[in-house]
DNA sequence: CTGAAAGCGCTTACAG
DNA sequence: CTGAAAGCGCTTACAG
């Protein structure tokens, strides 16, 4: 006998099935059934025979064919997760909705796949594809449609949207308070003295850019200060944006006076800015305070730590699932019909190394 | 007519099956499964038939359902990624070959659905329930069994382990080169001029921790440097750990000498040792210079980046799909039996800013 | 308390 | 070139 890993069960090459372990204990394939796997029905077997069946099972090292159970039973008991993986790399944003989804998934008995498209406007195709059997539910995580597609969404597969780029109807959207968290936060940085304070946007015309800009602007309007439209810039959602954007400004700008602060779309976003400040041996908070969005784990693992708005991806995540579940069990006519099509979760400003009371206004030398 | 999301197909409240496209097309739900579902038998259909059919899925919406395939063809085309997730968080040595693995399985059109585990002793009896099934083959990721346990693994479903603690027989180990690359990192850290090296090691009994403990030892016997025992410290492979052991370090060492130089067991052990770094006012790499393992993301989205030795743990993701196709494809008889047991990747030296040439020795002050 | 039957939606031989 | 039949392994009514 070569290596038991590999073995087959008892001599036959193929697992076993109901069929088998009620032949080995003498009854039929369905009172196998109603002991292993439904435990409602399984209080119909007699004790000895249950006993029986139990050994056999065991014996045979029995487990139930998910294929044959989802096919009768008509759920698969997964969960699916689409996002899109920029530049081949899943990044912090995923990790941290993703831990929570996993998590909330397994409370739940749920397995969870991941769906990687490219784009989503050319992927969505796909995404019908991917249902009708395979999973019962799918969570799209910041899905960017140009133009909402319904006949390209899922037909008979419940699902749910997190940071949707426009609210998608039929779904409950999980949405969180981003134009108040970057209002409360530049509300801040203004009460802390700064004036000048730099915003290096997302993606222009993705909602989540354009919230973080609203606030940021009308926390300036609320304050009575008047908003130099130089110092907000067009970035994107990543960190090689941030990098790109701040390495360029700082060239450009040589004599100028650097910003007392700069408010970034994103932590990754921040992080490439970071090291942009680094090369041109601009300190941070001394010189230029940093601030991010998000608090991914990326915030915590920059020197100095990131100031930064909060948003609650990891519990987002949990909801996501929670209200998919809640609208399978619906669809299945478990639970009473209701539901929330949007969800707002609420952000908050946290406060680190990154940014401080400004400094005195330094103009940049040129550069080495 | 409400949200037209969540429309039935046509009046009917399930979706469409071969055999109403059959119905609908005026074939054999058959002929249907011949021109939609599979190339091969699919030249039998007459083209004005296929037309037919093809327009009649068109218009129903036909999706072939996955459960019942799998059960006809005993394939769900699916792989399984199983890994502990530490304290809730899986971490960025997860994202990394977890994007390998997820980039591979697409391409060869594989499904890939994800078990977190708490703990790999406690958890290995559900391996085999998520098996016979639901997955095609399984991958373990960084499986750290206290002793190996044939019988709790999966009988009649393929696996591979990347980066197992105890090689495991009948699959196929994906390892890396840790000795090797320990050692060529610390040589080249003595041959820039660092003497006093200490090492914060991962788990110890762990095969990773144990190989990189033993590369750090053969640089300097190499070099003929002596070894100051007290400068191998044990830790564990997590961002807390790195952060608790120096501070616990730096508390108890005032007014001893600073090491030239940190290397850590892996980048997220780096990040924590950053961060106490950070808080007792000691500059990298000015102070003193500090290292990781693994070429994470963390590494890059540090400040300063790390230098590093890495691993290519997204290729590893890559093979280890690869291997584990190739085992799934031998089991069904598509391919020859060849299974390699155990396929070491080589590591490199990467080189950033929070290395460089030793500082002079600086002594600790009391902190703050 | 237990079993024979039908069905979930697909595929794979086997007939015509 | 096309169809009727059997089977994948399970569950859910329906009989006894």
């Amino acid at each position: 006998m070569p290596a038991s890993l590999s073995a087959p069960s008892k001599g036959s090459g193929r697992p076993a099935t109901l069929a088998d372990v009620g032949r080995a204990a003498g009854v039929s394939a369905m009172a196998a059934s109603a002991v292993l796997n439904r435990a409602q029905t399984s209080a119909r077997i007699s004790s000895p025979t249950r006993a029986r069946i139990l050994a056999a099972a065991e014996h045979l090292h029995y487990r139930p064919n998910a294929a044959a159970r989802a096919l009768a039973e008509r759920r698969m008991n997964t969960l699916g997760v689409a996002a899109v993986v920029v530049g081949g790399e899943l990044d912090h944003y995923f990790l941290a909705v993703f831990n929570g989804v996993l998590d909330a998934a397994a409370k739940q008995g749920q397995n969870t796949t991941v769906f990687a498209l490219a784009n989503w406007d050319r992927d969505a195709v796909r995404l019908p594809e991917l249902c009708d059997g395979r999973i019962d539910g799918l969570i799209l995580i910041a899905p960017t449609f140009s133009k909402v597609v319904p006949r390209f969404l899922p037909e008979h597969t419940p699902f749910a949207a997190l940071h949707p780029n426009i609210p998608i109807p039929g779904c409950v959207n999980i949405e969180s308070a981003e134009e108040a968290g970057a209002f409360e936060m530049v509300r801040q940085m203004i009460a802390r003295g700064h004036r000048r304070i730099m915003h290096i946007s997302g993606n222009r015309g993705l909602l989540g850019a354009e919230r973080r800009i609203q606030g940021y602007q009308r926390a300036h309007a609320a304050a009575g200060i008047p908003l130099d439209p130089a110092l907000l810039i067009d970035g994107e959602f990543s960190w090689r944006s941030g990098r790109r954007v701040l390495r360029r400004w700082l060239s450009q700008s040589v004599g100028q006076p650097l910003p007392d602060a700069i408010f970034c779309c994103c932590d990754a976003n921040a992080v490439g800015c970071l090291e942009a400040l680094a090369e041109a041996g601009i300190r941070v908070p001394e010189d230029v305070s940093l601030v991010g969005f998000d608090d991914t784990l990326a915030a915590r693992t920059t020197v100095p730590q990131l100031t930064t708005v909060r948003q609650p991806l990891r519990s987002m995540g949990v909801h996501a699932v929670e209200a998919l579940l809640a609208q399978i069990q619906q669809k299945n006519g478990e639970a009473p019909p209701e539901v929330r099509e949007t969800v707002i979760f609420p952000t908050e400003t946290v406060w680190r190394a990154s940014a401080s009371a400004p400094a005195q206004v330094r103009r940049l030398v040129p550069a080495r």
